[in-house]
DNA sequence: CCAGATTTTTACCAATTGGTAAAGTTACGA
DNA sequence: TCGTAACTTTACCAATTGGTAAAAATCTGG
């Protein structure tokens, strides 16, 4: 039967779905938290190159090698997977953000924080992708998230950043468009990989020496 | 009946379509030309930000006041619909690249060129992201139009620009990873404008001073 | 002004897709 | 080792979707 009570276009919204068991069992198995990283990691290789309508529960299985009803035993929806994804990347996105020390050199800090940036872009390029499709779309399922969890440590590291500048530690700019074109150098050699590869051809992605370029412009735009 | 002969399923390529009309008619009326824009102006707004699989013929029809059949009648498909967007954007989205002087001023050249990308950016965001999904997503339907109209342009521009430096009007580095870096930024404020707003709310676009920076950040990185 | 061509609309169709129902199978603790 | 809970598989279903067929309406040139 087709869910008893209201209910909404297939597209839309899911509301409460009486989960057989992951959602209410206490202690997940192993099996179980193996099959949902399974799930997991064939959900961002698809999601983040196809997007989310894009991507079909059928080829996550097939990715997989489960079944289609398996997925939905482990996930409410295929919304769900997606959200998961987008939760767990969130926090490990923030992380060299983060880790700006309001106590270092200044130059060093932001320089360290564009370096574990650009390891993250060759490293995880799928969660870069994946981030990119949902706020090139508007970031339908993450704009709360971005309110309550980047914006507070995004505006305190401006602040940081703009200390170090009246300190005469770095070039005086504005802080959050520094920022900006930070994230935007970095998440592009992940995100626009496609078209790298067809002008930078043949050179391997750590030989393109995208590394030194970034290290070297910022640290020319930044010092005083 | 069902296009008789083989037939591969609906989200494969497509063969050749018999078109009734417009495809082979010779002179496109006045009429046919200002259907074919309404449809292509409103699923470029679709395509920008739900990705081609995201975009139904439906939604399209919709935003266009048409019914979905007549968008058919005017595209062979979908994918018609699709292509002929990134088409016009790949010739448009390149101009100011091909504008760069090679007898120009050369921090003045590029400084204009990335003045006109920041314009684009603001003016045309939704072909800006349109490009950025269909890279984003390896560009499928795009790769040979970047291997044969981007890639000569580029190289022919990185040569100019290599030439500037070694003549001592710019400061050293690796001109195809500044034209990217011009490129990550430019099309940031475009592509990332969810989160930028979320990040910087209140202003305006223009108000964000984002073309100040950028100019001033290109302008030391440049100078001797 | 009217016949033929162009354009639009209505009614469909088959494939795909997210998800369910329930039977079957496996794992595991008592 | 055996009964029960956890997991998997098969068989579906209704909605969506890209696209077609053909009738209806509209436009256009002679």
């Amino acid at each position: 039967m087709w869910l008893a009570g209201a209910r909404t276009t297939c597209s839309q919204k899911q509301q409460e779905r009486k989960r057989h068991v992951p959602e209410t069992a206490r202690k997940p198995s192993r099996i179980q938290l193996e099959n949902r990283k399974r799930i997991l990691d064939a959900a961002l290789g698809l999601f983040s190159t196809h997007g989310f309508r894009g991507t079909t529960l059928d080829q996550i299985a097939d990715a997989c090698g489960m079944h289609k009803p398996n997925l939905i035993y482990y996930f409410a929806s295929k919304e769900a997977i997606h959200v998961d994804l987008l939760n767990t990347l969130m926090t490990e996105w923030l992380s060299p953000l983060n880790a700006m020390d309001p106590d270092g050199d200044p130059l060093e800090e932001i320089l360290g924080y564009i370096r574990r940036k650009m390891e993250m872009s060759r490293e995880y390029p799928r969660e870069s992708r994946l981030f990119a499709n949902e706020i090139v779309q508007g970031a339908p399922r993450m704009l709360p998230h971005l309110e309550s969890t980047l914006k507070p440590l995004f505006d305190q590291q401006c602040g940081v950043i703009n200390r170090w500048m009246h300190d005469g530690k770095l070039a005086k700019m504005h802080p959050a468009h520094l920022i900006f074109s930070i994230w935007a150098i970095t998440q592009h050699y992940a995100d626009f990989e496609a078209q790298i590869a067809v002008l930078l051809p043949g050179d391997d992605k750590r030989a393109r020496g995208a590394d030194a370029f970034v290290e070297a412009m910022f640290r020319k735009l930044l010092t005083p």
